[in-house]
DNA sequence: TTAAACTTTCAAAATATTTTGAAAGTTTAA
DNA sequence: TTAAACTTTCAAAATATTTTGAAAGTTTAA
């Protein structure tokens, strides 16, 4: 396999993997290319490799700067900007947990807490209060190990699993 | 909050939540409805209950059996197929893990293997095989971190994880 | 067998999401 | 200031996904 063809190869399977986790594929493709870019790219460069818009070159580089997991470099002397990834994967990965957390599992967890205090006057609501205590603490699980996985420093995270998961 | 207006909560975020995460909205809102309900439901309930059609009903009801989330269950002296959710939400969770990890993540770690594996002979293809190897390494945490939920018991799991992560 | 009572399929319609590109906005050098 | 060099916004277009419902298929009681 050629570097171009495992390039794309890449850049397409990241995009897939994504698209099936809820994150959208542009936004994918693009951080994967700047994830294996050596030096940081402009706009013009990005829409000419991606072979995508302005407009969505523009929207999606926000995405992922919102996302905390690109920044914008000014170059001395040159007015365009140029976007840069961050490469250490363990901290992307800890950025993206981070941010799913806040955004996705923290919001269901006070839902659930709220659904389990309905009063169980029938045996449908008892039923309800039953399953909603069991998904609490399913998602109260999912969201200590995401935040387990936020706080965590690499090789302390790597140790523990392994003692733990071997 | 009275029960109907918990029921109608709960099926929505669980909606939302799914979505998020690249599961269909259809799917995790018939789930939770089949979640919370004593008893089996035929087709034409849950077509009445969530408003949706035969089809769209049919389609969504055979999603969720092949992900082993929900059965056929034939009662005596009934045409009709009546479907039951499995209740215990770790054996859910599971479940779930089970199908993400088989379908989405294996496929993915075996093609960071192979890009892992390109010559090494520019620094882009250097810097290229430094980002797989990370990708390699986190994707790999993933993939150990679900098998070990496929694989536990829900106490032992929850005493390991109480002891870690703390 | 037949036909009633169901379920499934799938093309077309509806809806949701993503993408485009031109116009508006912003920044900076001179 | 001005105007060139950029970036952002957003309505419209394109595309993808989901939903519908009628037709086809299947099962079962008689």
């Amino acid at each position: 396999m050629t570097f171009e063809e495992a390039k794309d190869t890449f850049i397409h399977t990241w995009g897939t993997l994504a698209t099936q986790w809820g994150i959208s594929r542009s936004m994918a493709q693009l951080h994967a290319l700047l994830l294996i870019s050596p030096n940081s790219l402009s706009t013009e460069e990005i829409m000419e490799q991606l072979q995508i818009s302005r407009g969505n070159a523009s929207m999606t580089l926000r995405d992922l700067m919102d996302w905390g997991l690109i920044s914008k470099q000014l170059k001395p002397g040159e007015r365009k900007e140029f976007f840069w990834a961050e490469k250490d994967i363990w901290k992307v990965a800890r950025q993206v947990a981070k941010e799913r957390r806040r955004r996705e599992i923290t919001p269901v967890v006070e839902v659930l807490n709220e659904l389990k205090n309905i009063p169980t006057d029938t045996p449908e609501a008892q039923e309800f209060q039953r399953v909603m205590t069991g998904l609490s603490n399913v998602v109260g699980f999912a969201d200590s190990t995401l935040n387990a996985v936020i706080k965590a420093e690499e090789n302390w995270l790597m140790s523990q699993f392994i003692k733990v998961f071997r």
